[in-house]
RNA sequence: GGAGAGUUGGCAGAGUGGUCGAAUGCACUAGUCUUGAAAACUAGCGUACCGCAAGGUACCGAGAGUUCGAAUCUCUCACUCUCCGCCA
């Protein structure tokens, strides 16, 4: 969440720049910045009565101590007197801290100023195109008809043990999984991340670290029993490594990559947008996620972009990168690139990555701060990008690659597979 | 699942209801000494909020209670550890 300080500071500022995403904060910024005057002074009030209050209690044990208990006893009664109105005025600044929170928590992050304005995810910028799409032989085939010719992905099957957006790798659909792992996961230890197997369950606080709590309740699997949640990314579990942390300025950067399955519930979500791996419940995910110092964070941004248009070159995936709109925007995102590979039978783009900034919008919540050179704690800035996602490249990988005698497995991965055709 | 023990500052660890934001040790930072380092010595060393500042307030797992006053007493909850059982 933002910080009441810097709105105190630059309340017109955050008003104007929440407009590209189009979040009208004028009426629950005023309010807030009120809130908050209010707050300050019942605080002031308070702190005073408790010094006050304090004395008294210090004057009474002097006085027992000198064994005047009389004169303690008087003390006592002005104490009373003194503290029989704390007890509103505690509520008071409790509910007033409570309700900024409660405001300051439906306030998204502030776009980035090159963030383009726009409402959907027509409305983002296309920066860029690389590759060519491939021309396909007369007769192909999507990847859920590839899978089932093949016998590399079984839905049904899923559907069976699970059910739908469950779906079983099986036999080289399987080890090309597995291939692709592991290529991924090299790929971001050369680049110098720190490869984490984290838990896939999470408690309820990390959840609100990272943002997903409250915002996106309905979006994690949730076990009642222990109040657990399945990841949606391993964004959560990585970035809350650092929850209440204050890290050295020395640390940065901090870079850290995990291989997790990730578990989302998509609901509300239908039609030809789920038809086999583009949309589910379970797929798997190699994410990077850094911790950054503010100067440096957008040039690491730079940097996780290029990793992974480095992974998608190496693929021979046509790819584009796009600058979302201030409407498509993540929530927690000050700044966010999407990465989309072509996938050629179904001739859609399908986002494989998606790279963001969070400033200090997550480290405000997490508290995640360094001491800087005067040794003030300094709030951090967190990032995060796919790195990547699976279904999709997967989807892709099939589509673009299937010739009458199979599919092919680009070069790169064939090290890692053990052969070359499906 | 059963039984027990515990939760104090970066770590270890003390703490009789008032002098405790909290002893001590280690770690860390700066200085002295040294050709340099180590050792030794000296000093500093939690976090957050309010305030221009002086200063003030809060925090000893969380929440509530007793009291003029709680790290210390009472209650509730959470978590951790140990042993036994079960198990990949």
């Amino acid at each position: 969440m933002l910080e009441i300080t810097k709105i105190r500071e630059n309340k017109d500022e955050i008003i104007a720049a929440l407009k590209v995403r189009n979040f009208d904060a004028d009426k629950s910024i005023q309010e807030v910045l009120r809130l908050d005057n209010e707050w300050r002074s019942a605080k002031g009030e308070l702190d005073g009565l408790a010094a006050e209050a304090n004395k008294l209690t210090k004057e009474i044990g002097d006085l027992y101590k000198s064994g005047q208990a009389d004169k303690a006893n008087e003390v006592k009664a002005k104490s009373a007197a003194l503290k029989a109105n704390e007890p509103v005025l505690k509520d008071k600044v409790a509910a007033l801290a409570e309700e900024i929170n409660a405001i300051l928590y439906l306030i998204p992050n502030v776009p980035n100023k090159i963030v383009p304005p726009g409402n959907a995810d027509t409305d983002n910028v296309v920066e860029m195109e690389h590759g060519t799409k491939p021309s396909l032989p007369k007769n192909a085939l999507p990847h859920w008809e590839l899978a089932k010719k093949y016998d590399i992905i079984d839905f049904e099957l899923g559907v069976k043990v699970t059910g739908a957006g469950f779906p079983f790798y099986l036999g080289k659909g399987a080890r090309l999984q597995r291939a692709l792992i592991n290529f991924f996961l090299d790929h971001a230890r050369d680049a110098g991340y720190k490869e984490v197997i984290p838990p896939l369950l999470v408690n309820e606080e990390s959840g609100r670290g990272t943002g997903q709590l409250p915002d996106k309740e309905g979006q994690m699997y949730h076990t009642p029993t222990d109040d657990f949640y399945l990841i949606p990314t391993s964004e959560v579990p990585l970035t809350n490594i650092y929850r209440d942390v204050i890290v050295k300025e020395s640390d940065f950067p901090i870079k850290l990559t995990a291989y997790t399955p990730c578990f989302r519930r998509e609901a509300g979500s239908y039609g030809s947008d789920v038809r086999g791996l583009n949309r589910l419940h379970q797929f798997d995910k190699v994410e990077i996620v850094r911790i950054e110092h503010p100067d440096r964070s957008y040039q690491a941004l730079e940097e996780m972009v290029n990793h992974v248009e480095e992974l998608l070159k190496a693929l021979e995936l046509p790819y584009r990168k796009l600058r979302l709109c201030g409407g498509d925007l993540g929530f927690t995102s000050a700044l966010t690139y999407d990465l989309e590979v072509y996938s050629a039978a179904q001739d859609k783009w399908l986002e494989v990555s998606s790279v963001s900034n969070f400033e200090t919008f997550q480290a405000n919540r997490l508290k995640l701060r360094y001491k800087d050179a005067d040794k003030k704690s300094v709030l951090a800035h967190t990032l995060n990008g796919s790195a990547l996602a699976l279904p999709r490249i997967l989807a892709a990988l099939l589509e673009n690659n299937q010739t009458e005698n199979g599919i092919n497995i680009p070069k790169v991965l064939v090290p890692y597979t053990g052969f070359e055709c499906i």
